[in-house]
DNA sequence: TTATATGCATAAGAAAATTATGTATATATT
DNA sequence: AATATATACATAATTTTCTTATGCATATAA
């Protein structure tokens, strides 16, 4: 995903969180989401977004809805009940992860 | 590494940033520091720790000592030069993916 | 007419971890 | 005396998650 190693692991994490606010949402608009609320920093790719997508699917995490606009098809997916209890889950962790690597890292620098 | 899949791609920076402060350390020692520094939170698993350390020695990052103590093996790293300015590349890395996630995650939870 | 944008999808490969072992010494426990 | 735990290193097999490359199809802008 993005130019730093650090993002493999926050894919799911994210999806989730846009689809916990924005109710209903096709994989396309997500990247361009994304690509809009990190100003650029993250671009997801289709090769990430779309096999993670259908993963969360069968998981039961989301529900998947067809339709056909401007003669062009969109997958709209939305959160299931289980979906949004495991959308606090891995918000809870991403708190977690971010409190403990301040406490990791947060001591002074030294330059040598 | 962590209960989280959060902290795939974290490894190299909490490794750089401890030898960092501590001039020098072994391996097992580094296992032990994190678990002391996140309270449990990060248990960094052997076969993890290893493999990136030798990457990190054979990329020029880190040097290496060998030493006996007590009758036991101890290998400790510590930083090259490249090593140091790695160390502020990835902590760099790390700021931005917190406050990119931040600004992807911090608006309003939702419970329908 | 050619490139860019929209919209989905999958396959091959790489990177980084987990899990499972293996070796060896020292110390604490039963 | 035997066994478990702690210390200390290492690697191999597998899994997870991503990148890169490719493919199909329609719409719009250059």
């Amino acid at each position: 995903m993005g130019n730093s190693n650090l993002y493999k692991g926050s894919l799911t994490t994210i999806i989730l969180k846009l689809l916990n606010e924005n109710d209903k949402m096709y994989g396309y608009e997500i990247t361009q989401k994304v690509k809009e609320l990190t100003k650029g920093e993250l671009k997801i790719t289709e090769g990430a977004l779309y096999p993670s997508l259908h993963k969360l699917e069968a998981d039961g995490l989301l529900d998947v809805e067809v339709m056909k606009v401007d003669n062009r098809l969109r997958k709209y997916y939305k959160l299931t009940p289980d979906g949004t209890k495991e959308t606090a889950v891995k918000l809870a962790d991403l708190e977690t992860y971010i409190k403990t690597m301040q406490a990791l890292v947060t001591p002074k620098l030294r330059f040598d």
